[in-house]
DNA sequence: TATTTTTATGAAAGCGCTTTCATTATTAGG
DNA sequence: CCTAATAATGAAAGCGCTTTCATAAAAATA
């Protein structure tokens, strides 16, 4: 691995100069510059990383906090990501919370102490202060959240248009009765995709029963259990909207399972497009956001705060509907 | 932002002790120690990575190489291998490429500009002697492949033997006519997966006509046209065998489409055991690789390698047979 | 031509650690 | 009690860059 030094030495100039050259910013005579790229090509060299940052105080990495790896479309949202960054030369660190705000929050610390320039952070689990807190301290995106005060660097997208949407296609279908199954109203996208139900409902006119919402864990166990508790609670329904694909999953088995066809009985709106969802017979009707899109504005909102990078974009985005095999007038 | 001078200063010793102190691997006087650690919890002091990095020549980050990163499983690897690396204090960049092979090798050479101290690989484009010249230039583990020079770095799953089981349970339920359809046979993996069958259709003396053999691009579409070929070609079948999930769940449209029903008339065993061939209904029957032990190991014995870990365990891994309920059998 | 600006380059001081080597304080061996 | 090991610590030399400041050369101005 050949140095600075060798390079300035073969190209008879300075240490300084090599340095200028390779970072393209300072303005170098021709000639001067045409023989420090030979000699660098000559040498093969390349910059030593460590020492670069140790001088320049930048790693020239971000780090990304992911709440859950293993989750649906964390590949999606980190292939662009990574993308992005690296054609800017920049590398991506990433660290999982595994779901656990505190193991986030470790994430984070880790991340710092690696000294990252930035953050891209995709978290559920800390609150809106921590991140507020982590902002003060480094360059900070987040990504499918808005935090009030930090809404110039929250990429997020419109739940309550999304479950709005998703209701109201079953309403101009014909539904009138339709049942709702959520995920853990504490994470913010659920509350906002119930509002958008509600709104919908509350906009033609029909009313909400409360037994017809029912809260579940996003996971297919809890479509299944929701179809069980819907029933017991006596709610009628030729239509049900969901929090997202899993659970229409497993709403769609156990009414099956129970004798009650999808959509000819019971009409089905999932929510997240995930991979899956074309695939299932019937196509899963859902609701799919621009997640590539999503991704490429956080990393180039990242690279504005933490490179001065120039920015313009839009922040926030708005999903749409994907109709698919799963909704059909109701049954007259 | 502390340094070890100030802590030094503060505890009333030299750097070089604190150094010790904190890298904890020479032995310090414990009244030393302790003044130190206090020191250090005083000022709140955390070592510079580039610092360290640049004397010590360790970036502590090891580097992740990701065929595709949006891919069925990479989230489930990666949570897997980050888990592990950070338990060590090891971070994880991570490069994509994008299924390409020129990709793939740009970010090897990305990832060997930062300086990862060792690269655990996932790649498909490069060619063997590429992953043999790269890890003669630093510690390397290769995922998911085998390699043959490099097989004590190599965490593979026998496909022939996933191949063979699923063949088998065909066989076992009563199948003679038993069609495939593989995935693209330059991917080792496909290739295996096929061995695997043929060797089980052997075994049972059953002839394997060329027909039946179809060679997909493992995308859902592959499926459909498979079973639309098979039926041109006049293969005549009850069963059929495929390189993944994706591919089998497009058959398995393909084939309802043409009025023949899973499993009553054909058959159909997977291979991935996607997190959806669960949701399906019926379940897809499929195979199953343990892909959380498997990434344990690649992390473990890239630890070993790169910073001479401990190290003893298996590499290579036998896949499972799911069953669930696209299997039958024949209608007689 | 003399003087002021501008431009290109080099010398050298860090950046904050690790690590070698020398030194001093202890302990053991005789 | 004296010498040889052994243990604990410090001084200082890097690690390979970036960046400031000074200087020399060239261009512009008078």
């Amino acid at each position: 691995m050949s140095t600075i030094k060798e390079v300035a030495e073969q190209a008879g100039v300075s240490q300084a100069t090599v340095s200028r050259v390779m970072n393209g910013e300072v303005r170098v005579a021709e000639p001067t510059r045409l023989r420090v790229e030979a000699a660098v090509a000559a040498l093969g060299y390349h910059p030593n990383a460590f020492a670069r940052s140790l001088a320049s105080n930048r790693s020239h990495g971000v780090g990304l906090i992911i709440s859950h790896l293993g989750g649906p479309f964390m590949g999606r949202l980190m292939l662009t990501l990574e993308d992005v960054l690296r054609r800017h030369d920049k590398s991506l660190l990433v660290a999982s919370g595994r779901s656990d705000p505190e193991r986030e929050r470790e994430a984070a610390r880790f991340l710092l102490a690696r000294r990252c320039d930035g953050l891209l952070v995709h978290a559920d689990g800390m609150s809106d202060e921590e991140l507020e807190a982590l902002a003060a301290q480094t360059p900070l995106v987040v990504i499918n959240r808005l935090v009030p005060a930090l809404s110039d660097r929250c990429v997020h997208v419109d739940n309550v248009s999304g479950g709005y949407q998703a209701t109201r296609h079953l309403i101009e279908q014909g539904h009138r009765r339709i049942a709702c199954i959520t995920g853990p109203l504490w994470k913010q996208d659920a509350t906002q995709r119930l509002m958008g139900y509600r709104r919908a409902m509350a906009q033609a006119k029909l009313a909400v029963d409360t037994d017809a919402v029912f809260e579940g864990d996003s996971l297919e166990h809890s479509g299944r259990l929701a179809v069980e508790r819907l029933a017991t609670r006596g709610v009628d329904y030729t239509a049900l909207v969901t929090g997202n694909d899993e659970m229409a999953l497993g709403a769609i088995a156990r009414l099956r399972e129970l004798g009650r066809s999808v959509p000819e009985e019971v009409s089905m709106v999932g929510y997240d497009d995930e991979a899956y969802a074309r695939y299932v017979s019937p196509g899963l009707t859902t609701v799919h956001a621009p997640l590539e899109e999503m991704a490429a504005a956080a990393a180039q909102r990242l690279l504005a705060l933490a490179y001065d990078r120039p920015w313009q974009g839009e922040l926030r985005f708005t999903p749409w509907l994907v109709e698919r095999g799963t909704v059909a007038p109701p049954a007259s």
